[in-house]
DNA sequence: CTGCGTCAAGAGCGGCGCTCTCGCTTTTGA
DNA sequence: TCAAAAGCGAGAGCGCCGCTCTTGACGCAG
C-alpha cells in the first residue's frame, strides 16, 4: 500500500466533484445530462472532463452503478433492521425502503429502471448490484422457507421453465424451490411497477393517498408470495 | 362537409408520411428522434417540417397517441374475441395481448411507459387513451362480479384509501367495489412491470423461455386478482 | 389578373458530444 | 540532479441537433 501521490489524490477528488456535480444536474435537469454544462458548474471547459470519463456514457456507468449500490444498500439496511422473525414486517420494509429511495432520487430511479438510453448499453459490472433488491426479498422468502414459517409454494412450474429458474435459483446461490423464486420475482416486477407508476405514470394523479395506496398494494402482493 | 381542397388533401397525406418516417426511425434508432433525419428521408430540409408539426414534441405528441390508440385496441380486442363467460381466459388473453403489442413495438412502448422524457409534459388529452388498458382489465372483474362467477373481494380499504379508490371508480363509470379496483390496478402494475423488464431490463437474460415464464406470472396475478 | 396564404429552401443561432493540438506542471527514473 | 514522460486545462474545430427567420415560388379565390 503505497500513499498516493499529491497528484492521485487530486485527481480523485475531481472524479469525485464531477460525479457530484452531475448527480445534481441529473436531479435537476432529467435524464439528458449534458458535460458541457457540468463542465460549466465546475469552471472547466468541456475537453477537460475527457481526462477524467473516456465519455458521456462512462460518466453516466459511474452514476448508475452508484445508484445501484444506493438503492441496494437501503433495501438491504430495511430488511436487516427489522424483526428477522417477522417474515411479513422485513417484506414490507424492504419495499417501502426501495420506494422511499426512489421518491428521493428519482432521476436517479428513472436511470436505472426507466427506457434504456437510445446509445447507451449496460456493462456487466451493472449487473450483480442491479439484482440486490430482488436478491433481498427472494432472500425473505427463503429464510421463512428454512425456519418452516413459509409454507412451500403449493404451484410448480412447468417444464421448460422449471428448468431455466433452477438454473436462475443456483446462479444466484439460493436454495429455494423454483417456483418460489418466480414468486419473489413477481413480488419485486410488482415493486418495480408500483414506483414506476407513481414516478413516471399519471395513474395516481387521482389517488392523493399515495404511502396507503402503496402499502395496500404490497401488503395484497404479500399475500400472494405467500407471507402470512 | 365541404370537400377538401387540394392542398388540403396534400398536407394531410404530408402529415401521414411524417408521422411514418418517424415512427421508423423510433422504431430502429431509439427514442431520441431527430427531425433532421425524418426530413432527410423524406427529401426534404429540417425547416419545412415545421409547417406540419410546429416542434418536435408535437409529432412525438402525435406519436405517442396513436401508440396508446395501437395498444388499446390490441388489448380491448383480445378481450372481445375471448369467450366472455371464461374471466381467466379474457383476462390472459388481455394481458398476452399487451405484451404481444409491446415486443413488436418496443420504441413506441418505451416512449409510452418509459422513463418520461426531460422536457416533454404529455398534454392531457393522452389521459384517455393511456387508461384503456387498465380499463379493460378491471372490466373483466367487473363481469365477473356481475355475472356472480368472480367472488367479492375479502379485503377492504382502510379509510383514507376507500375514498380516493371510490371516486377513481365514479370517475372512471366502473360500479365496482373499492378494493377490487386495486386488485385490478394491481394486476395492470403487475403486467407493466412484466412487460418493462422484459424490454428494458436484463432480468430475464438468464429466462429463455420468455413465454412461458409471461403466462407463469399472469397467472399468478390472475390466481391473486380471484379469477379462478 | 392580382393579391393572399401556403410552401420548401437556405442561412444562421446556440448547444451538444467528442477529438486534437498546444503549452504548462508534476512525476519519474537513469 | 535533471531531462524525459505523463498528466493536465484551454482552445479550436468537426458534425450533429432543435429551432427561427427570410426569401422566392406556387396554388387559389376574388
Amino acid at each position: 500500500m503505497v500513499a498516493p501521490s499529491l497528484r492521485a489524490r487530486v485527481r480523485a477528488g475531481m472524479i469525485e466533484e464531477i460525479k457530484t456535480v452531475a448527480r445534481r444536474h441529473l436531479d435537476t435537469d432529467g435524464a439528458n445530462l449534458s458535460l458541457r454544462a457540468v463542465a460549466r458548474d465546475l469552471g472547466m471547459v468541456s475537453s477537460a472532463i475527457y481526462r477524467y470519463f473516456p465519455s458521456r456514457d462512462d460518466l453516466l456507468t459511474a452514476l448508475i452503478l452508484e445508484a445501484y449500490d444506493a438503492l441496494g444498500d437501503a433495501v438491504e439496511a430495511a430488511d436487516a433492521a427489522a424483526d428477522q422473525a417477522d417474515l411479513r414486517g422485513r417484506w414490507l420494509a424492504a419495499c417501502r425502503a426501495a420506494r422511499a429511495w426512489a421518491l428521493a432520487h428519482p432521476a436517479e430511479y428513472a436511470l436505472l429502471y426507466g427506457s434504456p438510453v437510445p446509445g447507451y448499453a449496460a456493462p456487466d459490472d451493472t449487473v450483480a448490484p442491479a439484482q440486490r433488491p430482488p436478491v433481498t426479498l427472494v432472500g425473505i422468502l427463503r429464510d421463512g422457507l428454512a425456519t418452516g414459517r413459509l409454507a412451500p409454494p403449493g404451484e410448480d412450474l412447468s417444464e421448460p421453465l422449471r428448468g431455466d429458474v433452477a438454473e436462475l435459483v443456483g446462479l444466484l446461490g439460493m436454495d429455494v424451490p423454483p417456483a418460489l423464486l418466480a414468486r419473489g420475482m413477481a413480488g419485486w416486477t410488482q415493486l418495480f411497477g408500483l414506483i414506476s407508476f407513481e414516478l413516471f405514470g399519471r395513474i395516481n394523479r387521482a389517488l392523493p393517498h399515495r404511502d396507503e395506496y402503496f402499502d395496500h398494494q404490497i401488503g395484497l402482493m404479500a399475500d400472494l408470495v405467500g407471507l402470512p
